[in-house]
RNA sequence: GCCCUCAUAGCUCAGUCGGUAGAGCACGUUCUUGGUAAGAACGGGGUCAUGGGUUCAAAUCCCAUUGAGGGCUCCA
């Protein structure tokens, strides 16, 4: 099956943060840990002022906590209202004064009572400190070994229970390369059962140069937003009328859609895949056999009644695979098994949790399971580990990494099984030169999975592919093949989404190509652009032979000028433009320009159409 | 689901102190027939998300609902 922990909705993963510090470089050309580093430490210190300047404009507000992340920092806040904009510039204003004011900053150890004396009026501290003499959390909420050292820092006014480190004085921190970006409800400690209390994220780097670069970047992020570029190039949408978390796709981007599913079919028919297709509901007694409804309920919406039976709309597809597994008794040489489908699930997900294309209702996974043999088990990882890289690769995607999740305390099957199974996914990673994490414990309870992410253009994570195993559904649905001796044997289960969902694969190809797909992805691959009326019948001839070729092709025949077509089709990013005058007509021939500006220039029909074809080839 | 913010023409947005609406783009018609990112004129288009309330009067103030955005939580 696919419980609960496989998949969040509507694709297996999620934004990781903008830039993923993991190392900083020195300027002596050596590595440090990001928790190490200069930076880490402005941050830190640069949340502290930031929280001496609320206390200035709310006297009374209770602070929380404030860590420094990877892009910056942010505080949290118990105040008597909520902040404004002009509040986070006011305080930013105060921040820059107690920057440029050089204030030290102090360390002094502190036992648990001088503690719940200094933080006598901040309810949040004192629970924090409470905890820390227990010896249990950290100001984080994490559980730790050792009962820590208790510890304060002051600036200026400002004293603030912390670990540290810091830096020695606000010297070290650059008015010029902080920023606060915004204000967002954070429960305390994470717990939606305590107060939300209001955060203030913000950013800071060693330069203004960095924080503008960093700017840049986010600027450049909102230009790649799916939904923006979703509208603009009538990719997709959503409406009120439907329903949120419903995905409507456009002509433009169901047309790109067609492609990529054509393509994994092909690719699919060439692995030796065989493909089913699997009704939108199916019988409460199956969900309940395959353990969905035990633990995947609050994703699956209600049931409903067909002539007194409980029916449900499918959350996942594998119930169904398994039965055509069932439907006659396997044998060993049959072995492996692969069924595939793009098959649409519904999933009920929480309303503040949608996003786009990202986190949806309704999505079509690109679905299959694997059966095989305990033997077969490590050649056929390593062939889906390999088969899932050529196909994102295929797309334009270079850079991954891996998480390998393993065996939880909570587990189903026999651990020799699981330990074979993490043997093989961690040599198929290796074999493939994939770094990865190792999430000890992390997998779900019915076996271990690798979570694969790729890296976009700009260097954003995004998880997609996951490949998992299962000891559970085999055991529920007791599937069985025959081995060489003649008798029943349990066959391993493996199941796998490589883009993960088309909506949200097609959501990050959006912005990782800020909309403009390679060209054998394109929705119209060529404008044909007339410079006026009399051209049009060349036009038109250039068009049908184009269009004869195989080439998806428009003519723009409006009665507008040259230039104003031209410009809107690089708006639609089309990445081809026929321009068709006198000359062109006369010499039967077209002037081609890119979409990126250039201007190859005149050429003879033949000449683009086999550059077009070499581009479409190449998947550039 | 929770906190905050938002919802005005197909799109992007303006609309002051409460006095029943504007721009640009898009669209339509006409003129224009041009050489590598916006030619011109005219025109159509709005129950100001929905439902209540306050008020002589609501796009504007209040409440609820729906949807969206930034986060949190969930997913892991």
């Amino acid at each position: 099956m696919e419980p609960r922990d496989k998949t969040p909705a509507p694709a297996m993963g999620r934004v990781f943060c903008l830039i993923y510090i993991m190392e900083v470089n020195m300027s002596n050309g050596k590595k440090e840990r990001y928790e190490d580093s200069h930076l880490y430490k402005v941050r830190h210190s640069t949340a502290h002022i930031m929280a001496s300047a609320v206390l200035e404009r709310f006297p009374n507000a209770k602070i929380a906590i404030g860590p420094a992340i990877d892009t910056g920092f942010y505080y949290d806040f118990d105040l008597p209202r909520a902040l404004t904009p002009e509040d986070l510039k006011e305080i930013e204003a105060r921040m820059r004064k107690l920057i440029k004011e050089h204030i030290p900053f102090e360390k002094k150890v502190i036992t648990a009572e001088e503690g719940k004396q200094i933080f006598k009026d901040q309810p949040y501290k004192l629970e924090l400190i409470e905890d820390l003499e227990k010896g249990q959390f950290d100001e984080h909420g994490n559980p730790v070994d050792e009962k820590p050292e208790l510890s304060i820092y002051s600036s200026g006014n400002f004293i603030d229970l912390c670990r540290g480190p810091h830096v020695a004085d606000t010297m070290e921190i650059n008015p010029s390369a902080i920023k606060l970006l915004n204000v967002a409800g954070a429960y305390w400690r994470g717990d939606e059962k305590r107060p939300m209390l209001q955060r203030i994220y913000g950013t800071a780097w060693e330069n203004p140069d960095d924080l503008k670069a960093y700017l840049d970047l986010l600027e450049e992020a909102k230009k790649r937003d799916h939904r923006k570029l979703g509208k603009e190039l009538e990719l997709f949408s959503s409406v009120e009328e439907v329903g949120s978390g419903l995905i409507l796709w456009h002509p433009n981007g169901a047309k790109t859609r067609k492609i990529i599913e054509d393509y994994w079919r092909d690719e699919h028919e060439k692995a030796d895949y065989d493909f089913v297709y699997t009704p939108h509901i199916g019988k409460a007694q199956l969900w309940e056999t395959s353990g969905h409804l035990g633990f995947y309920k609050e994703n699956m919406y209600s049931p409903i009644d067909i002539e007194g039976q409980e029916y449900y709309i499918k959350p996942m597809n594998c119930p169904f695979h398994v039965h055509i597994y069932k439907s006659r008794i396997r044998s060993y040489r049959e072995l492996p098994v692969r069924f595939a489908e793009m098959g649409t699930v519904y999933r009920y997900e929480r309303s503040g949790v949608l996003h786009g294309l990202l986190r949806v209702r309704g999505f079509t996974q690109d679905d299959a399971h694997h059966f095989c043999s305990p033997e077969q088990m490590p050649d056929e990882i390593d062939f889906v580990l390999n088969f899932c890289l050529d196909m994102l690769r295929a797309f334009g995607f270079v850079n991954f990494s891996a998480y390998l999740s393993t065996m939880p305390e909570k587990a189903v099957g026999d651990p020799e099984r699981w330990k074979d199974a993490e043997a093989a996914l961690e040599a198929s990673l290796k074999r493939a030169g994939i770094a990865y994490e190792i999430d000890e414990g992390g997998g779900a309870f019915y076996g271990p999975k690798i979570d694969l992410k790729i890296k976009d253009a700009l260097q954003r994570e995004w998880q997609l592919s996951t490949i998992q195993f299962d000891f559970n559904l085999p055991d529920k649905f007791d599937l069985t093949y025959i081995g060489e001796d003649g008798e029943a044997h349990r066959p391993y289960m493996i199941h796998r989404a490589l883009l993960g969902s088309l909506e949200r694969f097609f959501g990050v190809l959006i912005e990782h190509y800020a909309g403009a797909f390679p060209v054998w992805l394109m929705p119209v691959q060529a404008m044909i652009i007339p410079i006026a009326d009399r051209h049009i019948p060349y036009a038109d001839e250039v068009y049908k032979k184009l269009r004869a070729a195989g080439l998806r092709v428009k003519l723009d025949d409006r009665s507008e000028r040259m230039n104003a077509k031209i410009r809107d089709a690089e708006k639609q990013k089309i990445p081809y433009m026929l321009i068709i005058g006198d000359q062109e007509m006369e010499n039967q021939q077209v002037s081609l320009r890119l979409r990126s500006g250039e201007n190859p220039g005149v050429q003879s029909l033949e000449d683009f159409l086999s550059r077009a074809k070499q581009d479409i080839a190449a998947k550039i």
